[in-house]
DNA sequence: GAGAATTTATTAAGCTTTTATTAAGGCATC
DNA sequence: GATGCCTTAATAAAAGCTTAATAAATTCTC
């Protein structure tokens, strides 16, 4: 059966213009212009996936967002302008699952709607699991299942390891970890193969990228004999 | 079973709300306005996960985590005005285990409440060890996990080696220590290859950092010939 | 009770350890 | 083979630990 799609937009060429094309590959397509017909649709059909836009009248597609998440968990695309970063991450932060900014060439949504799908049938994880992909700290939003990371609503570019020591301090922000908890926790049981000077460098790199210093850091704190934390 | 949450906050509008999203993820919520009644809540009920207002009328949230600290460990998320940065930092070294601030995202709180309660029952370790990542006395909290240390509501900068010798008094509060004791704990059996004095420096720095004199100590006592510890 | 012996306190300087910084080389990926 | 990333190594800086010498307090001995 065909995937059925939700596409909400008050205006109304792009929302035409998206629904012409997603019908053309054949899915099922609800059109709404305003947030109380998207209301409606989400209460009344069994959708497989949902394009919202940022910006509307009266109610915002965030909010739209959270009220499908409070009963579903299909896919969610936002649509935002230029410039509206900052409702970008919060839509994230919410439970988005991917993001097209406008003006955006119809191809390329087609291939993101696609690949939610493919995801979503594929990896139909469980709620928990898919909360605990998104972690948030202070103006720090890391998507785990993306591998994007923001850092006051800006793209924070992170190497692997970069990620995987900033992920792991997250997981626990507060607890004090080890360079050597580090170590084991990304290389496994390679630790004296290397030298033990290799976290300090990486660290060194993150505090670099997130204008961090080592005398006042904001973020990644150094606790004298014990390690790393990241302050609560 | 559905996980017990307790919610309390005299802002009826906010406990109602969180309240409200938290069942409607299935989780079973006790919602209290005051403090009292909280205290009743958390004496009668078993609970997996507490979230409290830190500005209560009558009783702090903060004195309410520490009451529950006392006898369990699930994890507790504290919620703040913005500016209430200090509070903040005390709640955390009395045994919070993460805070919001208000205004915030009903989502998010249920996307923390949830990465919590996965946190405390991943590493779901057996109650008497829990219980000991917080040392309270008299003043003084020492929070082994977070490596902080306040003393009368004020961070005590701590060296590692001063933290040790700190936390193995407080561990066994009352009890005489002595220094080759304290020696073996900290630096296992290096005992003999170093001066006996190192102990007694230790000591002294962690009188003067505390306010405390050796004439008149009021935590860490001389027990002449036997070693040092903590008066109850 | 006086003085010796023992234990603890005080102090500050030198030493060791830990972490930070920097840059260059190597490895992998594209 | 060019790029980006990771590691290494060498050096610097910071922080903390120990030592040792001296002073004070307590206990022991006579």
């Amino acid at each position: 059966m065909a995937d059925k799609i939700l596409i909400v937009d008050d205006e109304k060429e792009i929302a035409d213009l998206v629904a012409l094309f997603l019908e053309n590959e054949n899915f099922t397509v609800f059109k709404c212009y305003t947030a109380k017909d998207a209301l409606t649709c989400i209460e009344k059909e069994t959708l497989d996936l949902a394009i919202l836009d940022i910006m509307l009248p009266g109610m915002s597609g965030l909010q739209i967002c959270q009220k499908i998440r409070e009963n579903h968990r299909y896919p969610i695309i936002m649509l935002t302008a230029k410039g509206e970063a900052t409702d970008k991450i919060t839509g994230l932060a919410l439970g988005a699952d991917d993001y097209i900014t406008k003006p955006f060439l119809p191809l390329e949504l087609v291939a993101r709607v696609k690949a939610q799908l493919r995801r979503y049938k594929r990896y139909n994880t469980p709620e928990e699991e898919r909360q605990e992909e998104i972690l948030e700290h202070a103006g720090l939003v890391m998507n785990i299942r993306t591998h994007e990371c923001l850092l006051n609503e800006k793209p924070l570019p992170l190497t692997p390891t970069e990620f995987s020591i900033l992920r792991i301090l997250c997981e626990q922000k507060g607890k004090v970890v080890s360079s050597e908890e580090l170590f084991h926790r990304i290389w496994g049981d390679e630790y004296f193969s290397k030298s033990s000077n290799t976290i300090t460098v990486h660290i060194r790199h993150l505090r670099e990228k997130m204008g961090d210093s080592f005398e006042e850091p904001k973020y990644i704190k150094t606790v004298w004999g014990c390690g790393y934390k990241i302050e609560i």
